[in-house]
DNA sequence: AGCACGCCGACT
DNA sequence: GTCGGCGTGCTC
């Protein structure tokens, strides 16, 4: 038999299908070591036949199986085509998303532990008797294994002593035998379940979902109206008609009370996949979905390619989250991936948000996805009331502070009350910028084209792009001053001024620096709900989803800070943030209150997150997106052009654009915009960078992919060159 | 990835 | 005249 074999080699652009001969054992989806060139490579089987076109003796054969069954299943195999062809990636870059990274190169494999259990066929007190009579240790060690039955050779080593144990064993009083171990992650959690009473909205929302014949629907839930129990039902009838089931959260709401609801729920039955995971776990988790040990896969956006069969429902929570759209490459959306997954296994996707992304909610008006609204708390409570504090006025009154009079006077109330407030600022670090109040120099880093960040808690200056840290400053090196001026607040800083605001009061934050060891998220988070602090500060992974029935106060200190941004998505984004950390406010007995600080009360989009108005938000915008032609009525190309040496870069650019003119030209109607400039951070990590920007009317399929085609065949190996589709941010 | 082939500058 | 630079192409 012919195997089809795409070769995986890291950073390597072998794109082709290559023809081996291969045993009868092999099936599709193996992963098997195969000979290439003079050296060996991994490889996944993607197809098999009869007969190759290839010379016959050019053909080798297959070396072995790399694993003991396939770790692609057919639909896998679709998929990734999909994903192939979609974000033009090589092949192995699509597929190398279905297995755990660490498989690769063999560098993770089950973890097998030996435990040790007493000959059945002598007695222990011979055992004892034949020893000789200094030998306590391996006395004591039969009286041990007498008592526990069974016990792992590595316990037995360390109490009795490496040679006491060798020796029993090679008595023949010891047999061995070996058991993998099931790394499961977050072990500690202890199950824990909600009350289970629905709501007649959650009902009615579930009847809704169940009973349509459209593949996507949209969950339209407000914040705390019980999104998760309505998922975990879904999930139930699912596994009760014997499928399976994935869902996706944005990384930051795998908290531990939703991973404890889910364990509760369906006990071994769900398995975790996140980027907080060990090699090991990760792995051990990946195998038991595979093996259709476990039936559920919650995780991250990667977990939209969990190996499992027969899924009969996908959930995406958060839908309008921008952590769905990958990065790097392949620069997926997780939501397109998701459609096509769908469409493949025959099942229904469910999107569910508070705040739905324009997209998908013009295409619930459309009548292209099905909705279900739930518009009350279960609680009973009303959504949190919005105190605004215009802080021009604060100025104005004598009051200079990041905090108002009315945040000030909440959250003394709140704390002495006994209950918590979460302060909002999307702001990481403690001062944005530090400029030499004599010359005006303001430092930069050396890798990038921005400016430093002051990080008080390691006394040192920090580049938000690229990690690089730099002593702090202690005279400009421009002109020698000491005048150093420390502009802008961080969440550092609000930490300090809270603490001389209220000394007594016990504070935690949580942004990318208190968060980066394992399980960092999930420690501040435990903490906080266990009412280890009073005052949760932090940026924006402080609005995802958590709930602590605690919370009484959100305070949100630069409601501005997003509107203003070179994206037209910000008015999306103010809105969405606004909304979702309002949401942590009030969500058990308590009626909770949200203090929003503006320099812009009169704002259109803070008036409708404050009045809660979702549908006089999305008319606003929808509608300054239709005119002004920008998505969902149309899509947005950037090709990016990066290189180490900016004439190398221009050259690239130049390359780039003119391939892509004559398109250009010849298809005028399909182009709202089409111009080449220098990226808005010429320079990131090392890189300078250049852009072809180009905007193009909704739906045009084929001039899309042309562009891909053009602009990526001009990539060398000194000019990195890729395209993203309405991305994320603009730098 | 890793290696061979191939076409232009400074050396015995 | 040759040695070797690394740009390009190939691996079933």
């Amino acid at each position: 038999m012919i195997a089809e074999v795409i070769v995986d080699i890291a950073h390597s652009e072998v794109d082709k299908v290559f023809d081996y001969i291969a045993d009868d054992d092999i099936s599709l989806g193996f992963r098997v070591e195969i000979p290439f060139g003079r050296f060996k490579s991994e490889g996944f089987v993607i197809g098999l036949k009869i007969k190759s076109d290839i010379e016959g003796s050019k053909l080798k054969k297959i070396i072995r199986k790399l694993d003991d069954f396939p770790v692609l299943s057919n639909e896998q195999l679709l998929l990734a085509k999909y994903v192939k062809e979609e974000y033009h990636v090589p092949f192995a870059a699509a597929l190398r998303q279905f297995i755990p990274a660490d498989l690769r190169g063999g560098r993770v494999k089950e973890k097998i532990i030996s435990f040790a259990v007493l000959k059945n066929e002598i007695s222990p007190v011979e055992m004892v008797a034949s020893l000789r009579k200094s030998s306590t240790a391996q006395a004591n060690a039969i009286g041990y294994l007498k008592e526990q039955k069974k016990e792992k050779l590595s316990v037995l080593n360390e109490k009795f002593g490496y040679g006491a144990i060798k020796s029993l064993i090679e008595k023949g009083f010891i047999d061995l035998s070996e058991e993998k171990a099931g790394r499961i992650p977050y072990k500690q959690l202890e199950a824990f379940s909600k009350e289970v009473t629905l709501s007649e909205e959650q009902s009615n929302a579930i009847d809704t979902l169940l009973n349509t014949d459209k593949r996507v629907s949209l969950l339209f839930g407000v914040t705390g109206s019980g999104k998760t129990e309505v998922y975990l039902r879904l999930i139930d009838y699912y596994l009760r008609q014997g499928k399976t089931a994935i869902m996706l959260v944005p990384e930051i709401a795998l908290t531990p009370q939703m991973l404890a609801q889910l364990r509760a729920r369906f006990g071994d039955n769900v398995s975790i996949l996140h980027s907080g995971l060990s090699a090991g776990e990760r792995y051990d988790e990946w195998v038991r979905l595979r093996t259709g040990e476990a039936k559920i896969a919650i995780g991250a956006r990667s977990a939209i390619f969990a190996p499992l069969e027969n899924v009969g429902i996908i959930i995406i929570d958060e839908e309008h989250d921008g952590s769905y759209v990958a990065e790097t490459s392949p620069r997926y959306k997780t939501l397109d991936v998701a459609k096509k997954r769908c469409e493949i296994h025959n099942c229904k996707l469910i999107l569910g948000s508070a705040t739905p992304s324009i997209e998908t909610y013009s295409a619930c008006l459309s009548g292209k996805y099905n909705l279900a609204r739930m518009n009350k708390r279960i609680n009973g409570k009303n959504l949190p009331d919005f105190i605004v504090t215009d802080m021009r006025d604060e100025l104005r009154n004598g009051n200079p502070s990041i905090f108002s009079y009315d945040l000030k006077r909440e959250l003394q109330k709140c704390i002495t009350g006994g209950n918590q407030a979460i302060l909002f600022l999307n702001r990481r670090g403690f001062s944005q910028q530090v400029i030499c109040r004599d010359c005006g120099y303001v430092a930069k880093c050396k890798n990038c084209d921005v400016s430093l960040n002051y990080h008080k808690d390691s006394n040192l200056l920090k580049c938000h792009y690229c990690n690089s840290t730099y002593k702090k400053l202690s005279a400009c090196p421009e002109c020698g001053s000491i005048n150093l001026n420390y502009k802008g607040t961080g969440t550092q800083k609000i930490v300090d001024e809270l603490n001389a605001l209220f000394p007594t009061a016990r504070i935690l934050r949580m942004d990318n620096d208190t968060t980066q060891n394992k399980e960092g998220h999930f420690k501040i988070l435990r903490s906080f709900s266990l009412g280890e602090a009073d005052i949760l500060v932090g940026t924006q992974m402080v609005a995802k989803g958590h709930d602590f029935p605690s919370v009484t106060l959100v305070g949100i200190l630069d409601a501005d800070m997003s509107l203003y941004f070179p994206d037209y998505r910000c008015n999306e984004r103010t809105f969405q943030l606004i909304t979702q950390v309002a949401g942590r406010s009030g969500r058990a007995n308590k009626k909770g209150v949200v203090v929003l600080q503006t320099y812009n009360p009169d704002n259109a989009i803070l008036k409708f997150a404050m009045n809660y108005d979702y549908e006089g938000f999305f008319k606003y915008e929808n509608a300054i997106r239709k005119s002004t032609l920008f998505p969902p009525y149309s899509v947005i190309l950037r090709v990016m052009v990066e290189s180490e040496r900016d004439e190398d870069a221009i050259s690239g650019l130049k390359r780039v654009y003119e391939k892509l003119l004559p398109l250009y030209e010849k298809e005028k109607e399909s182009f709202i915009f089409f111009n080449k400039m220098k990226s808005p951070v010429k320079i990131l990590k090392n890189k300078y960078r250049y852009q072809v920007l180009m905007r193009l009317i909704a739906d045009c399929f084929d001039v899309k992919h042309e562009i891909y085609k053009l602009a990526l065949s001009e990539k060398t190996s000194k000019v990195l060159v890729y395209v993203e589709e309405n991305p994320g941010s603009l730098n």
